[in-house]
DNA sequence: CAAACATAATGAACAGTGTTCAAAAAATCA
DNA sequence: TGATTTTTTGAACACTGTTCATTATGTTTG
C-alpha cells in the first residue's frame, strides 16, 4: 500500500530531522547543555513531539554515538588499503586522534559519557557492536604486526587494548581539560609530539 | 578572643561534615546521582546551610578532587623511596591504576568530570596545582629514567605526557565502560595485563 | 461528500534538579 | 534582660527530562 510507505517514510524523515537537530545544537553549544526543549525549537515542534519518535534522551544519543562510529568507522576501512601493517596502526592512531580533536562532542559521547553504554544494556542485553568493530580493526593490524615480527612476547588482547587506551588517554585528557592545566605546555603539539613519541616506542622491533 | 576562635573552628566542622557526607554519598551512588538535598539530610541540616559553606556544587566537588589528590599525592610521595627510577615509574603507575581501579568515582572526579575545572577557571585563575604536582612526581622519574638511558630520542614532556595518558586511558575506558563491551575480555584482567605489555615497551632500552 | 475512524502533534503538568533569599531561630553581647 | 549579630531555615524560582489526556490532522468508508 502506498499511503503506509509514505508514512514509514515520512516518519523516519522526521526521526532524522530530530537526531540531526541534536547533532547539530551538541557540536554547537555541548552536550549537556542541549535539552530536549532546545532540540524540539530547533526543529519547530513541540516537546511531545521528540518523545513519540524517541522514547528518552539516551535514545538519541546512542543514535547520534552510532553516527559517529560509522563516521569513523569508514575512515578506518580506507586505511586497510595500506598493506604495512605498521604504517597502518600508525595511521589509524593518527586519524583516531584526528577524529577526537576535531570532533571532541562527539568523541566524548563515543567513549566517555555514559548515556549510550546505559542505553545498550537497557535495550540490546550487551551487544555494543559499534565498539566491538572499531577495536576489531585495531586488533587485525595488530595482529599482522606481530606476525612480522613487531611486539615480541606480548599477547594480542591486552596489547591492543593498551595501545587503544594509550592514545584514547591522551584524546580523553585533553577533551576533559587536563592537558595544558597539568602540564603548562600548549595541548595540540604536546598531542602532536606525544603521539609520535608513542608510536616509536610501539614500532620498536 | 576566645568565641571567635571556636566560631571559626565550628564553621570549619560543619565544612568538613559537609564534604565528609558528600564524599560519602559519591562513593555509594555516585557522583551524578548525589544531589545538595540528600547531602543536607545526610548531615540533617537544610539545604541552606549547605549553601552558607559551599557557594556550589562545583566547590563541593573541587574540594573533594583536592583530598582525592590528597591521598594519590602521598602515596606517590611514598615511592620516591625506590631509587631505581624505572623501578619507580613502574610502581607509579600500578599505584595510579590501583587507586583508580579502587576508587573509580574519586578517579572520575579526578580525571575525567568537567565540575573541578570549571571551578577552577572560574575561581583561581587557571591554576591546577594538584594535577601539576602529580604531574611532576612523573616527570622527575621519567627524567631520572633518561639520565639511565631509557627512552632514547624522546623528549621529556611529551614523553611524559605520552605515558600519563597511556596509563589514565585505560583506567578512563574501565570506568567509563568500554573495556568489557569493546574486547569482550574480562576487564580486570585484562587492565593488568595490558599494565605490564605497557611497561614492558617503556622499558626497552 | 460527510461521517467515522486512525494517526500525529501538542503543551500543560509532574517530579526532580541547583540555587536564592527573606524570614525565623539561636547565640552573643551590653 | 534586651539589643544585636550570626546561623539556619525552607518555600520559591528557573531549569531539567518525561508523561499523557486533549487537540488537530489525515485517511477510510458508507
Amino acid at each position: 500500500m502506498g499511503t503506509a510507505e509514505r508514512k514509514a517514510k515520512e516518519k523516519e524523515e522526521l526521526k532524522a530531522l530530530i537526531l540531526g537537530a541534536a547533532k547539530k545544537l551538541f557540536a554547537e553549544k555541548g552536550i549537556e547543555e542541549t535539552t530536549i526543549r532546545s532540540i524540539a525549537k530547533e526543529i519547530e515542534y513541540s516537546v511531545g513531539t521528540v518523545y513519540v519518535y524517541y522514547k528518552d534522551k539516551t535514545e538519541i544519543l546512542h543514535d547520534l554515538h552510532q553516527q559517529g562510529f560509522a563516521q569513523l568507522g569508514g575512515e578506518f576501512r580506507a586505511l586497510f588499503h595500506v598493506s604495512d601493517p605498521m604504517e597502518r596502526l600508525k595511521a589509524l592512531g593518527r586519524i583516531y586522534m584526528k577524529f577526537a580533536l576535531e570532533n571532541t562532542q562527539m568523541y566524548d559521547l563515543m567513549f566517555n559519557m555514559k548515556a549510550p553504554m546505559d542505553f545498550i544494556k537497557a535495550n540490546e542485553e550487551h551487544h555494543w557492536k559499534e565498539g566491538n568493530a572499531t577495536f576489531d580493526a585495531l586488533r587485525k593490524t595488530v595482529q599482522e604486526c606481530m606476525d612480522q615480527g613487531y611486539f615480541n612476547g606480548h599477547q594480542l588482547e591486552p596489547l591492543s587494548f593498551a595501545i587503544w587506551g594509550s592514545v584514547h588517554g591522551m584524546c580523553s585528557l585533553y577533551i576533559r581539560d587536563r592537558v595544558k592545566a597539568a602540564t603548562g605546555q600548549e595541548p595540540d603539539p604536546l598531542m602532536n609530539k606525544a603521539f609520535e613519541d608513542l608510536m616509536l616506542m610501539f614500532s620498536k622491533k
